[in-house]
DNA sequence: AGCTTGACTGATAGCGCTATCAATATAAGA
DNA sequence: TCTTATATTGATAGCGCTATCAGTCAAGCT
């Protein structure tokens, strides 16, 4: 009741915003049903723009904010995509993320962040706090740590994007690139630069891990048949890489190239370096990984893979839009959004 | 009908997860209410504990996510909790939203993230979706680009905290610290150092600004009457840092002291001046702020002035924490979490 | 005139959940 | 014995919106 009049209130007064204010005081007060008003906002098409036009002219004076809840349970489309991360902070990812929010929040879909962390119990909360919320996509970025979160994701019904990757298992969407193609290509192309004496710095994770794999098996194919790997803790912190570098130098023999499994190891590789005088690219060269905004201006300026995160980013958000737009499409989507080795002066 | 039929299905037989289940269905199978099964998920002191478990278990088996979107527009609570930052990439508040969102997740809330950016306009439609969520609570990192925006959210009858800054016109609650106090701190203690040729690189925003003024007013007190200011446009990065200390140097005199309005663009200076041969400290003595985690594995070491911001992440969830809990607590609600200036290598 | 078409608008009935009040049973107190 | 309190459960009625179907009206056609 005293709700119900406050509301009035509002509506009657020149109040220009107001709380709970609904449909249905904007469409009396615009003397349509609310319906109509509902049309003028998500359908204007099927409104005469007269109609509309006096709609929209009561939201803005009203100060009317629709209620998306209700308009998600209504319509069973909630206008949320979740974007799952590994963490928030100091993410590879972090660039292709604004480009995808950026392409959504354009196309009215709103981005839930959810950071999966390092804990599997705290992920399956995470998940089901999400799945709660009937986003209308999901995005993965970082591996999930346990497969029951994979399978009830699958069985969510609803379009997900693995990015950063092309796996076998796929969900449902992927857009990424080949890690064991990256490893493999370093492997090749420092080779035919002439080096012979390669180390890897790789954070525990399991593309990292990949890539290294792959890079190793490729130097073996190539007749180098000992690389030393130094596997450290997540998550990859510039104190990692420094840890990484002094690690590896405290073994036998100094290599000529460093490969680390992400820009940020590089760089606190570089802070390492610097502190013990090497000089680089001479005195030990270093490859980093991902390309994110820091490297470029690093000094020396870091060599690394470029993943090309902004147009990932934008694909991400096209494939959902498009999956939105039209059930069938998109149904097996496989992009391959390749990579590019920059060479900068740390190599 | 179709879809009725599907559910009972998926009901009867013995399916570990599906879509569209409903509490209905659960409350079916438990052989309770439907509001009797709310009440086990969400208010479980009001129901016997028998009853309770079996509710539970049928959730369990029958793999129900509950719809937050319908729960949320009963109870007009959304459990949902918006946190505006300027930019989701490279930001200084990241520690700060990590902590925040891990204790907010924790309490079962979620977090609704929006990236304001740079434009005005960007901001507007961005405030005007996040509020159609519903959220129970606003976070305010960076400032609001607009007085309109403002207005908005303070009429939309919801908590606000803003964060990381105590300003007069408090929207609500204020967790954070005086910038002014930071830049006063500053002349102060590198006065008193010894230091009496300081030069200062700020990005172009408000708040960079302030503890900008206040240092150089502070420095005016103290009777160093010229302080270089290269002002330069957001967002601080890297390159920003370099550009600026190039800038500096080409004016007249090599300042002893450079104080940059954040981390990233000490960072930025670092590597300049490595570039320059510049020995740091003594050629060149750099100060950051916001004690991101690179800084402190930077080489050298980064002084910088740390605001504690996992600190202030925890305060901030609390502060929303408790004002859901109660709607008369923390009702004008100022925290000053402080500073700390750490003196590593880079002074 | 009668029919169809297209453009627009409205009435109704939910979406899946919870607030609220009411009902029941049992225990405790007078 | 009859209240009165306590614990537990349920029925009802929405929350604010939209899908769906059903008009209404004018224009165009036969």
């Amino acid at each position: 009741m005293a709700k119900k009049s406050k509301r009035e209130l509002a509506a009657l007064g020149s109040a220009t915003q107001d709380v709970s204010l609904t449909l249905a005081d904007v469409a009396k007060r615009a003397g349509v049903s609310p319906i109509t008003a509902s049309r003028a906002l998500n359908r204007p098409e099927l409104v005469n723009e007269a109609t509309r036009k006096r709609v929209l002219e009561t939201v803005q004076t009203l100060g009317y904010v629709p209620n998306l809840l209700a308009g998600g349970l209504a319509s069973s489309k909630s206008r949320l995509v979740a974007i799952l991360l590994p963490t928030i902070n100091h993410s590879l990812f972090s660039t292709a993320v604004q480009a995808m929010m950026d392409r959504l929040t354009e196309a009215g879909y709103q981005s839930l962040l959810g950071s999966t962390g390092y804990s599997a119990k705290k992920e399956e909360i995470l998940l089901e706090a999400i799945l709660g919320r009937r986003p209308d996509g999901v995005v993965l970025t970082g591996t999930l740590h346990t497969e029951s979160s994979r399978r009830r994701l699958a069985s969510a019904g609803i379009p997900v994007v693995e990015a950063w990757d092309l796996g076998d298992s796929a969900l449902d969407m992927q857009i990424g690139f080949s890690h064991e193609q990256v490893g493999q290509h370093i492997a090749q192309h420092f080779f035919a630069k002439g080096y012979r004496d390669f180390a890897v710095i790789t954070a525990d994770d399991p593309r990292g891990l990949r890539r290294t794999n792959s890079l190793v098996s490729q130097l073996k194919q190539l007749g180098i048949t000992h690389t030393l790997v130094e596997t450290l803790p997540l998550p990859a912190t510039w104190q990692v890489g420094r840890e990484g570098l002094r690690r590896l130098l405290k073994r036998n023999s100094r290599p000529q190239l460093v490969i680390c499994s992400s820009d940020i190891l590089a760089l606190g590789v570089l802070a390492e370096a610097a502190s013990m005088n090497l000089h680089i690219p001479d005195d030990l060269a270093v490859l980093g990984f991902g390309n994110i905004t820091e490297s470029e201006f690093a000094y020396p300026a870091l060599s690394t893979v470029s993943v090309n995160a902004p147009e990932m980013g934008r694909q991400i958000a096209e494939a959902l839009l498009g999956r939105f737009a039209d059930k069938t499409c998109n149904l097996k989507l496989r992009v391959d959004t390749g990579f590019t080795l920059l060479e900068r002066f740390s190599t």
